[in-house]
DNA sequence: AAATCTGTAACCAAAACAGTTCCAATCAGG
DNA sequence: CCTGATTGGAACTGTTTTGGTTACAGATTT
């Protein structure tokens, strides 16, 4: 089982844009990730750091998006839930000793750093607005 | 912690090619890589059945590099040791009587084959040779 | 035979995720 | 001011993945 947590962000983001500005509660937006609201919650914390979203107490309170969907990229919602290099480094650092192991991990740096940019590339050209013009009633 | 199994891989494909053919045991590998023996040959048993590699028991067995590392790219090692989308879908399906998450699944598998393509482009870039020739003694 | 390797099963520990319960804090509306 | 609706967030659980380790059978060279 993969890390669902980008899916389930722009799966949100998209709901909320559908919404229309409407707030959002955790409950509902819940039902349709058919997940528990607290994982909702959870996550949508990480992106109101980001300031891609907002949240409010109370009731007529709950979530609603700080941007407009056709500002709204995919890759920066991938910067958000998962930062970083795309793939890990060794778990413990290779051998010193070892010409290759000594030098390997600047190079896969260097190469996994590009394949990401590479991949945000492409995420970028997907917005929230165009993913919610694709969808049918 | 994130999976390292990428790194590795290309790590031991790397110093097989420092190598220059001459067969390598796990011990000797998983000294550089600084791991168990057992490790490797877990992850090098899964590149054997991809024919990028094979193996030899016995005294002056050991591991081979099955291609000239000029012929092997980072891309095919990813398509071994990490298999489709580069990120999962939701772990419990959406609701289907939600407009969003009924159709929100199949528009995201979409993006993500082509963030994958886009990452697997600039991987193929560089090959084990590429990474040879930039090490130095 | 003996020594050197791989092949592989079995088990353990740590980390990441997803899910759940619980309750305090906040806030809108009567 | 009360009530009820919401978020905020701590705490705990179960599952999966990964990495590490031990153990031992099978293969191969000398």
């Amino acid at each position: 089982m993969q890390n669902s947590r980008f899916a389930v962000a722009v799966h949100i983001f998209t709901l909320l844009a559908w919404g229309r500005g409407e707030p959002m509660t955790s409950a509902f937006i819940a039902g349709s990730v058919n997940t528990n609201p607290v994982v909702v919650r959870r996550l949508l914390a990480e992106l109101r750091e980001a300031g891609l979203v907002s949240s409010k107490s109370g009731p007529g309170g709950g979530w609603v998006l700080e941007r407009d969907p056709s500002l709204v990229r995919l890759d920066q919602i991938l910067a958000v839930v998962q930062p970083g290099l795309p793939f890990g480094l060794h778990a413990t650092p290779p051998n010193p000793a070892c010409p290759v192991g000594r030098q390997i991990q600047g190079r896969l740096e260097q190469r996994f750093d590009a394949a990401r940019k590479a991949q945000d590339a492409e995420l970028a050209k997907t917005t929230i607005a165009d993913l919610l013009a694709e969808l049918q009633d």
